[in-house]
DNA sequence: GCTACAGTTAACCAAGTGGTTAACAGTTCG
DNA sequence: CGAACTGTTAACCACTTGGTTAACTGTAGC
């Protein structure tokens, strides 16, 4: 969903977790690094990207595989691309309008 | 700011604010619509996205007119097509080299 | 079997968010 | 001037968020 993408990025942790999981898939211990921030407060973040479809995860053995869904990432893209067209449009109509106007 | 402008974007009633600004600039009470919720609930809902840069505004009279700034959702826009093409671009490789696998 | 390791869950807390109503500030207009 | 209108500010409240530490679950490896 559009919504849940937006808040799931919403949170700079979460987006560097991302930006790190755009570089291939990692364990959990691996995109924890160095926030100064503990485990737990990791995985709570984890939870929120997986729940909104940003990142899946594969369990194995002890460790937690995380990729990134970019068809979660597509769907907010879109939506703010679609946003910016609309307004860019009327914003030429309005241009286009102006000119006409300083023309008389 | 990458940062303001996803938290301004992840809740559902701004959100909807931005897509009726994409249609052209408007006064608060046209903005505020039908929501089910307060004038001073919108109010606040402004104020954060004109903090992020998202929206701006100039008081004419008793009304205010509020405008996209679509700088803004743009600079959001490139954060997510960048994070989608270091995946893609990783997908293809790994995609390459399974196939070069099963050819053994 | 026992210890170390990877990670989650539980319980708690401070701060932030999103909403309310009531009061206010400035503008328009009869 | 005074009433109506557009919008914000103030004070308050319930709920969520983001963090903590401590305890737990399950896997690996000696």
């Amino acid at each position: 969903m559009v919504n849940s993408s937006f808040k799931a990025l919403s949170h700079p942790i979460r987006r560097q977790i991302v930006e790190r999981l755009a570089a291939g898939p990692a364990t959990v211990g691996e995109v924890t690094g160095d926030f100064g921030v503990s485990k737990p407060a990791i995985s709570k973040h984890l939870k929120v990207l997986e729940e909104s479809g940003v990142v899946t995860r594969v369990v194995d053995g002890r460790t937690h595989v995380l990729s990134l869904r970019t068809e979660a990432l597509d769907e907010a893209t879109e939506w703010m691309v679609r946003q910016r067209e609309i307004w860019t449009r009327l914003f030429d109509v309005v241009e286009d309008h102006l000119k006409e106007e300083s023309k008389r």
